[in-house]
DNA sequence: TTCAGTATTTTACTCATGGTAAAATTATTT
DNA sequence: AAATAATTTTACCATGAGTAAAATACTGAA
C-alpha cells in the first residue's frame, strides 16, 4: 500500500515521540525503584499506555534499559576518542593535562546527569552478572569496550611520546578504569539514592594527583 | 518434651551437615548460572531435597547467598582489624609495610577462594541495587561497614603516627577501598565466568605501588 | 461519508520463579 | 504399639516478563 509522505512523516515522529515518552518513564521508574524492582507495568503506566504497547518498541527490558542509558556510554566513548586522537596528533604537551582531561571526562559525563549516570553503574552491575543478551544489550557492550580501547591507545600513545613514564599499558588502563568505577560505585553506594556523594569528586581527584606523580615525568 | 541428649546431639548434627549440603549446592549452582539465575529449585535438585525444604534452613534466597559469603567477609574483616591494631600499637616501622600488608589481605582473600570471592562482588552489585533485606544480608552489611572503618583506622593511625604523610582519611579509605573493589570488578568482567585474570594481581600491584608512592614519606 | 485494509493498542492470557500452607512421612518417647 | 513431635514433600499462591489474539484507530479510495 502507498502512503502519502506527510502521513509517513508524522507517523514516523508520533512512533518517535512515543519511544521519548517510554524512555522517560522508565528512567522515572527506575531510578525510583531500581532496575529490578521497575516493572513494565510500573513503566506502562507511567507513559500512559500497557505494557504490551512497550514491547512494540522494545524487544525486552534489558532492550529499554540499555536505550536509556546508550547516549550516556556514547557520548563517554566519543569525549575518550578526541582526547586519544588529539595526543596521538601530538595536540598535548604535558602527561599532567592528559591525565586532568581524562579525569575530567569521567567526571563530566557523571555530573551532566547523575541520575542516568546512577542507572549506567546499575547497568553495568546488574547486566554483568544477570547475564544480559540482545541487539541494544550488546551494542552497549561494544560502546564499552571502545571506551576501554580509547584508554588504552591513549595510555599508550602518550608513553610513546614520552608524555608518561614507561608504565605497562594494559595495567594502567585496567587501574585506571577499574578505579574511577570502583570509587563511583562506593560514593554512590554510601550516598544512598538520592544525589550526588559530595565525596565523589574529592576522591577523584585524589586518584588523579595520584596518577599525575605516578605517571608523569617532570 | 524431653529428649536425650545423645538424640538432640544427632539432630544438631544432622541439621549442621543439611545445612552444609545446602550450601554447597548453593554455591555450585550460583557460580554456574550467577546470582539470578540459579532458582531455588536448581539448588533444592543439587542438594537431593526439595524446595520448601531450604526454607526450613534459609528464610529467603537473599539469606541463603549472603550465608554463603559470611565466612568469607568475616576473614576479611578479621584481617583487616588486625593491621589496624598493629598500627594503632605501633607494631609497624614503615608506612611501605602498612600498604603492602592490606593489598595483601585483600588478594589474599580473593586468591583463597576465587569463587567465593565472585559471588561475593555479586553480591555487592545486586544486593546494592535490588534491595535486598533480612537479618542475614544485615550482618554482611555490618560486617562489610567493620571493614570500611578498619580501613580508616589503619590510615587514620598510620597519619597520626607520622608514618603516612598528612592525607585526607576519608578519602584515602574511599581511594583505596574503591579502586580495589572496581579493579577486581573490571578484571571478573573482561576475564569471564571461569578463572582468576591473570592480570588481577599485577594491577593491584600497580595499585599499592602508587599508594606507596603519594602515601609514604621517604 | 463509508468501507476495506492496515497499523496500533489493549485484553486476557502463558510461563517461570520465589515463597508458603497443609498433607504426608519419618523419627522419638512413653 | 500408640501418641506426639519434627521434617519433608505435594500442591498451591503471587508476581512479573513476555505474547496471541481481539479490539480499536487510522489511512486511502470510491
Amino acid at each position: 500500500m502507498h502512503r502519502k509522505p506527510a502521513v509517513t512523516d508524522r507517523i514516523r515522529r508520533e512512533k518517535n515521540r512515543r519511544t521519548g515518552e517510554i524512555l522517560q518513564a522508565a528512567l522515572k521508574v527506575m531510578l525510583e525503584k531500581s532496575y529490578t524492582g521497575a516493572t513494565m507495568d510500573d513503566i506502562a503506566a507511567g507513559a500512559g499506555i500497557t505494557k504490551p504497547t512497550i514491547y512494540q518498541y522494545f524487544r525486552t527490558k534489558d532492550e529499554l534499559f540499555a536505550a536509556l542509558i546508550e547516549p550516556l556510554i556514547i557520548s563517554l566513548a566519543d569525549k575518550l576518542d578526541a582526547i586519544r586522537t588529539a595526543v596521538e596528533s601530538e595536540k598535548y604537551k604535558s602527561g599532567k593535562k592528559i591525565i586532568r582531561d581524562v579525569y575530567n571526562v569521567y567526571y563530566d559525563t557523571f555530573e551532566s546527569d547523575p541520575d542516568l549516570f546512577r542507572l549506567f553503574v546499575i547497568f553495568q552491575q546488574v547486566g554483568m552478572n544477570a547475564g544480559m543478551s540482545g541487539v541494544a544489550v550488546e551494542k552497549i557492550r561494544e560502546i564499552g569496550g571502545k571506551c576501554f580501547i580509547a584508554g588504552q591507545s591513549i595510555v599508550s600513545a602518550a608513553v610513546a611520546r614520552g608524555l608518561f613514564r614507561k608504565v605497562d599499558v594494559p595495567h594502567t588502563t585496567d587501574f585506571v578504569w577499574g578505579s574511577f568505577w570502583g570509587i563511583v560505585q562506593v560514593e554512590q553506594n554510601k550516598w544512598g539514592r538520592d544525589g550526588i556523594s559530595p565525596y565523589l569528586k574529592p576522591v577523584l581527584k585524589f586518584g588523579e594527583n595520584l596518577l599525575i606523580a605516578a605517571l608523569v615525568q617532570d
